[in-house]
DNA sequence: ATTAGCACTAACCCTCAATGAGTGCTAATT
DNA sequence: AATTAGCACTCATTGAGGGTTAGTGCTAAT
């Protein structure tokens, strides 16, 4: 049986990693209670909602060496304990992955961007405004990143002497457009035939990959030779060039500042212009596209320091092609993560399934 | 000379509309003294600031006439006097329209979208942005109006064996893609053909006109007989359908939950609830966009509940062809007049000449 | 018609004491 | 040896009392 808050087998070793199984399940409570109530916790609530019979003094020991370990802190002496990130993050780690989730939230999330034809960013939209909506927290996506998607379809307008709009449409149903300045002027027959040949030279193809290969054509002899080819070469080059730093869709931001947690904190304003920059926090989600399932990242854990009052849950979406992007949420590290992990995990899950039926195959 | 604060010019009909020079003068500051301050101004307080010497007592009975007649309300006995709605209307009845800018932030507003071959909707968002930036509030702009806009091009693309992209680029610049579903399969090579047709047909003509020609070519006889027509008007009726509702960009809502005037009320919930449905906000700017230069609606002017703590001061922007849109700022109805609808105005117009340059004429 | 004077009001701020939730420590109990 | 009861202590919160202040409305004097 063991005795100790901390138990590792080895004596005078005193602080080292492992809780025992009374201490894991105080500090639980601690956590559960917390983040339910969002007030510290005193000994004597604590013993009452705690399943086994503890007395408040027992639990006091115990909390003390709770925070001792880092695990609780007190605002002041005498008031009760708070969960750090390092608690949470305990905590998150012990939770089954992804927790469970009702039907009636499952409903919820399916019954999103069910109208047929809809555009990505239409589904996307939706889904990050269902998703807020539902965890009343502030919600991020990032559109299908360019570079991975393939190509399906280019197109070549001529709206002026020296401008051309360029369509691309990806084989995951992203339209992008974008305006091209040329020296020449070009015909629309000629801009026709210059597409047919990138269609046909690089349909299915990602951007990433089209880029590559058109730079090789350039250093290439035979390129100088080929009237059209030349031109296609040169108007694909411009065409393909990533301009479109790869978007993302907010919603919910308002919910973070009608919080409580935050509402009173002075880091509301840097909080916002995490937002607004948007880049600190798109980097985030491409990180978290390289793995699987859902990622979690807690307070300190955040590499922006405006973030470090907060906690992200994020999981990627994909067709049945390629990753393409990644949903999370932003809210306060004392979030019901197991509520919002479950959300976010099973609404990536309805988006994924929801993109690849859009899917241009 | 007049001696009392209500003169109309006759004995015994003593609440008119018209308020004596003094009287005018009084209110003036008033409302330019707590726009300054948000704080209830007292007699003392402006006696000292008012031009002319008048003493507080004398102040106190001009206030204690207005109060009256609806221009000032106290929240207590013995605090001092807040301009109420009616007041506001009165003072920018009395602007000259619109008042100046200074040079710096005339400039500040003509740097934004200075980029070559942005996309309209690029413009706006950048515009909305800096005009949020500038005045601290929520801003808001329409995009372009579907059915005004003069189409310049129309593009279809199989992208399945049910599916065809359409692609609409106006002569405003925006281009809008569309997804519609077709019972038959077409070849891309046929979808060319229709799309020449339509461009042939109605290159110029508004959405709006084409609409009502699409409807009036399907009762006709003729279109029965000739298939290609047959199809093109048949794809052109779906291609043209008014799908898309009309566009918001909205900017800097944050601006109005940090300021002081919303942080302490109950209706933020409800404000921002009204940012979130986008319908009602978009018909004051649609509105708006019926009349020429600056729109002020103050609090109570607002049909919609959610705004009527709030003042909203429009503009709307043009192309040399139509009128394609508005732009606005929401604030506090203690909002600074003349700075906002100067930089409201002034953004306007820019907005309007850059949209211009960018057209495709 | 204007102003000075005065009584009155209500918010604001400060202090102070009581309350209460919570702690840490020690000694008694199991 | 672990657990618990008891107790002294801490500190945020609350509410009452009192002074201060900015402001009003009314009346009488100018």
């Amino acid at each position: 049986m063991v005795k100790k808050v901390i138990d590792n087998g080895k004596k005078g070793v005193r602080y080292n990693l492992v809780l025992n199984e009374r201490a894991q399940l105080v500090l639980h409570s601690i956590i559960e209670n917390y983040i339910q109530s969002s007030e510290p916790i005193g000994s004597r609530t604590l013993s009452k909602t705690i399943g086994i019979t503890l007395s408040p003094a027992t639990i006091r020991n115990i909390m003390s060496d709770l925070a001792e370990l880092g695990y609780l802190i007190q605002n002041h002496t005498s008031a009760g304990r708070v969960p750090t990130d390092k608690a949470y993050r305990f905590y998150v780690n012990s939770l089954a992955t992804p927790p469970g989730i009702s039907e009636q939230i499952k409903e919820k999330i399916s019954l999103v961007s069910n109208e047929q034809g809809s555009q990505v960013e239409a589904i996307l939209a939706d889904t990050v405004r269902m998703l807020a909506e539902l965890t009343k927290f502030a919600c991020v996506v990032s559109t299908p990143k360019a570079s991975v998607s393939r190509l399906q379809r280019i197109e070549l307008i001529k709206i002026s002497e020296d401008r051309i709009l360029v369509i691309l449409v990806t084989k995951a149903g992203v339209v992008r457009d974008k305006i091209i300045f040329t020296n020449e002027s070009h015909t629309q027959e000629f801009l026709n035939s210059v597409a047919e040949f990138l269609n046909d030279k690089f349909k299915d193809h990602s951007m990433q990959e089209i880029r590559k290969e058109i730079h090789q054509s350039m250093v290439d002899d035979r390129t100088r030779y080929h009237d059209l080819l030349a031109h296609a070469i040169r108007l694909g080059k411009k065409a393909f060039e990533l301009n479109q730093p790869g978007e993302m869709l907010i919603d919910g931001q308002m919910n973070l500042l009608l919080d409580s947690h935050f509402h009173e904190q002075s880091s509301v304003r840097s909080l916002i212009d995490a937002f607004e920059q948007k880049s600190a926090i798109m980097k985030i989600l491409d990180d978290s596209m390289k793995h699987k399932g859902v990622h979690i990242f807690i307070g300190i854990e955040n590499d922006l320091k405006q973030l470090q009052d907060c906690s992200l849950i994020t999981a990627s979406y994909r067709n049945n092609q390629n990753v393409l992007g990644s949903i999370g949420v932003v809210g306060p590290t004392s979030m019901d993560y197991k509520r919002i992990i479950s959300m976010v995990d099973y609404t990536a899950k309805i988006l994924s399934k929801t993109i690849t039926e859009q899917s241009y195959d």
